[in-house]
DNA sequence: TTATATAGTTTGAATATCAAACATTATTAA
DNA sequence: TTAATAATGTTTGATATTCAAACTATATAA
């Protein structure tokens, strides 16, 4: 049971430390926080409707609502009506929400480059294993 | 140079898996998500001064003067000044605090268990290990 | 066709956060 | 010692973030 929580300890220091990276990258640019983390994932999903988008982010509709309202207002991102629900919001990243994203998500590349750096790379692919394995079956 | 994208992408879904579990535990409790994050962090560390505080949150000392406030009306925390250094305020947690932070804390645990349950033994060490090197090394 | 469910928005309120200005106390330099 | 500088923490003013609940519009089931 100890090594749990020596685990949970270094699962905490990393998310903190991911947080901690991931504001100041955010306060050096034009994007606040939950803006970068909306183009994150639209920025991987070509179209998406904003139930999606909020369970990828793990908030509520309200909220990407509020989020996608403001990445519209700086045009980085559209939304798009469908005929076969018009209930439904397809949210789309523009030309400028696309650079937006590649800049932002260079500096993820970096950051993944640097933690890469400091393993072996059999300690890679196993990172990149556990990694895929706890996505799948945990969250 | 696609393991990285992988492995960023991968990162990314484990921080937004995390983030989402998170936000609904905080949601079902009496705590906001920034008390349970200082929370985690003052139970393990007795005392702690604002700054230290601050930057193990990735925060500004503004920002965890706000928390902080929060957590003393609560009981869950109170500052403490020291003869060394008039000007710090050191913060411990009350015993009430102690009891939030062992209850937020036991769900931690919990999500551990569940990420450790998908890794075979060695996998959970040497996940440990790459976590303690990444966290010492990068952030 | 009516009832129920779903997608998304709005509303109202509480939190969260920052940068910059400030007060107090320490430290360094003259 | 005294004056200048640095460091800790708080306050201020503004903006961003978030939620639950009420609401609108559309789709699906009975």
């Amino acid at each position: 049971m100890k090594i749990i929580e020596e685990l949970t300890h270094e699962l905490l220091s990393f998310f903190n430390g991911f947080s901690s990276w991931e504001n100041s990258i955010v306060r050096s640019s034009d994007l606040t926080v939950s803006e970068a983390h909306a183009l994150e994932v639209l920025g991987e999903h070509e179209k998406m409707n904003m139930k999606g988008l909020a369970q990828k982010l793990g908030v509520t509709t309200g909220t990407t609502t509020v989020t996608v309202d403001r990445l519209e207002r700086k045009n980085f991102a559209r939304r798009e009506s469908t005929k076969e629900d018009r209930r439904v919001n397809l949210i789309a990243l523009t030309d400028i929400g696309n650079k937006a994203f590649n800049e932002h998500h260079g500096y993820h590349l970096h950051l993944t480059e640097q933690m890469a750096s400091v393993l072996n790379d059999d300690e890679i692919r196993q990172f990149l294993n556990m990694l895929k394995k706890i996505n799948a079956e945990v969250f």
